[in-house]
DNA sequence: TGTACATCAGTGAACGCGCGTTCACTGATGTAC
DNA sequence: TGTACATCAGTGAACGCGCGTTCACTGATGTAC
């Protein structure tokens, strides 16, 4: 068989990858040290050179599994509110300008808990940090009715990831859930109007 | 008089604060050393603690001189695009979005080149950062007619940081700038259509 | 106008600490016969 | 089935370096008389 079945390495590699992609977007780029990332996977720090050639190369893998996993998240998010009769706009935008997503960016978009630190970021980092945003303003796009603009998803992506950075910034008050709610109403409004069944 | 004009000392310190204020913006909170910082004003590190008494003091009051100096930016360019007959808002977008702005984020707008390292700050930093998004948002809500509806300065607010950070971590090419492109339209359209005096 | 002294901004050496990285070693797993 | 050996994942001590912070000191500025 090809298909071989991931070794105890392997296993390994990505336990460390799935706890770095976590605290790579609680922490930031910067608040993520080697030492710490293996003690939290269970490992001493010693190790840590056989599973990646540097810091840098970590924070890259761990950038695009962030990414996959919060496409998957999405998308499944956006599957599950079409089916309860939802458009996928709506469905999208509940989830991402959602309380749990202003609460929780360990396990949320890294694209909305890192763009600010991006370009400031190694190459390898860079060319992982892009593919994300591309992947998102696809995941986006895929909501679109197909009628919608070509720039549509890059619009409201950007919303979306401003509008919940912006909250974020704003603390964890009333201010900050005013901004979530003020450009939810906005976007599905403008993007997702009203049902014209009713008429 | 009281308008004590400002002794030697007052103007190393502000020294220090404009250029902390643009190495805030350009390498983010982490990327700013207290070393690094003296010796671009001119001066040896150890006098640092006769002027801030730590390190994180620095970055709260860079953030708020960072604030403090893109609002008035945006002011005048505002008013600048204003007298060319231009509309106030159009004047904000077209500056915000611009060209030179993606290029030069540490002479920019320090939300757009700080928001997602916001919530992860000290305390003090993090009301310096909160009060920074509050005042650009009302930069956004002055330049808006007296009919938009209370929500608009956010929605716009989160649109011109979220597109030009996408457009930053895109990198420096055509993808980017299509994004920017796209949300500059959208918002022009959306909220600034023109002239109903054509009519 | 000139001298003596106090104040004050800034200097530069030194500190402790944390972090990325290296490396000799250990104990477990798997293979050869 | 059992023994000997090779491979390999992970350990933990040690390194060099940069950074925030401290502090005794210097040289310039300003004040008193």
């Amino acid at each position: 068989m090809d298909t071989a079945q991931p070794g105890r390495k392997q296993l390994t590699h990505d336990r460390i990858l799935d706890t770095a992609a976590a605290a790579l977007r609680g922490g930031g780029f910067d608040g993520i040290g080697v030492a710490d990332i293996m003690k939290r996977s269970g490992l001493t720090h010693g190790g840590f050179y056989a599973h990646f050639p540097s810091r840098e190369a970590l924070l890259a893998e761990a950038m695009e599994r962030a990414g996959q996993d919060s496409c998957e998240r999405l998308r499944a998010a956006v599957h599950a509110g079409h089916r309860k009769g939802h458009s996928r706009l709506r469905a999208l935008v509940d989830h991402y300008l959602s309380e749990a997503h202003l609460q929780a960016p360990e396990a949320g978009c890294p694209v909305a808990a890192l763009a600010s630190e991006m370009p400031r970021q190694g190459q390898a980092v860079q060319q992982a940090a892009a593919d994300g945003v591309a992947a998102l303003v696809r995941v986006v796009k895929d909501t679109l009715p197909a009628g919608q603009s070509a720039g549509a998803a890059a619009v409201i992506t950007g919303q979306l990831v401003g509008a919940l950075q912006l909250a974020r910034a704003l603390g964890d008050n009333a201010a900050g859930r005013r901004h979530l709610g003020a450009a939810r109403r906005f976007l599905l409004e403008q993007f997702d109007p009203p049902q014209p069944a009713g008429r």
